[in-house]
DNA sequence: ATTGCATAGTTTGCATAACATAATATGTTA
DNA sequence: TAACATATTATGTTATGCAAACTATGCAAT
């Protein structure tokens, strides 16, 4: 699909970028906040998960930093970037664009309330 | 996303199905179906059509046909089984869910009106 | 103490998706 | 006959999403 599969690939990004948007976060966390934030719908394996910060981090999307809190385990916390609110701004319109088109397809039985 | 991601990479072929779903067709004719049907939103390369479609076949969502209209050219014609149908209605509904998932982490920023 | 559990992160390797591209072939139109 | 739209097949690349194994640490119960 065009553009579009690309965003259906990006899925999994534009969900990070969109949680990292309200505030940092570590990866395990993260993974935890995904399935909260959708109703435990969707879910990150962090197999999934860490190989994808990092390649957000390669992109300049996102920003890690190590933390030593005492009376805790190192974290990477991970903040969005500029260029990553940016990012996240485009896909969200691509987003937006791609439900529009199922419901078409669909026949707007995909937003049933 | 657990079962999520499998329905996203599924995304091309639920679209595929439920447009086989009003008729039968084939390739060509059914992706500038997706073109029109989507309103020129989603659309299939044949590098991804085709070999969808064969896989489609291969687990008998779909069954292809060669016909000889005289004045055209050889089509495979594709339609769907019954074991398309019931796939095709588990997928429409995890396709629901993903979309309410999807709303809730972006707050409902993905269906405007 | 040590066992077990939840947390936290890294890495490897697999299956497959989506795609571009090229090759092949045919009917229609200029 | 050249160009174009139609129609299908095939090849190779890239990247995703994932499971699974591995390393580590803090905490709680026994």
């Amino acid at each position: 699909m065009k553009f579009e599969s690309q965003l259906l690939k990006g899925i999994a990004p534009v969900v990070v970028l969109e949680i990292l948007s309200r505030g940092p976060m570590y990866g395990y966390e993260l993974s935890q906040a995904i399935e909260q934030r959708s109703g435990d719908i969707l879910t990150l394996g962090k197999g999934t998960l860490y190989p994808l910060l990092y390649n957000l981090e390669a992109k300049k999307l996102v920003k890690g930093k190590w933390e030593n809190n005492q009376s805790s385990r190192k974290r990477r916390y991970y903040s969005i970037t500029s260029k990553g609110k940016g990012q996240l701004a485009k896909q969200k319109a691509q987003l937006r664009e791609l439900t529009a088109g199922l419901n078409l397809v669909f026949g707007g039985a995909l937003t049933p309330a």
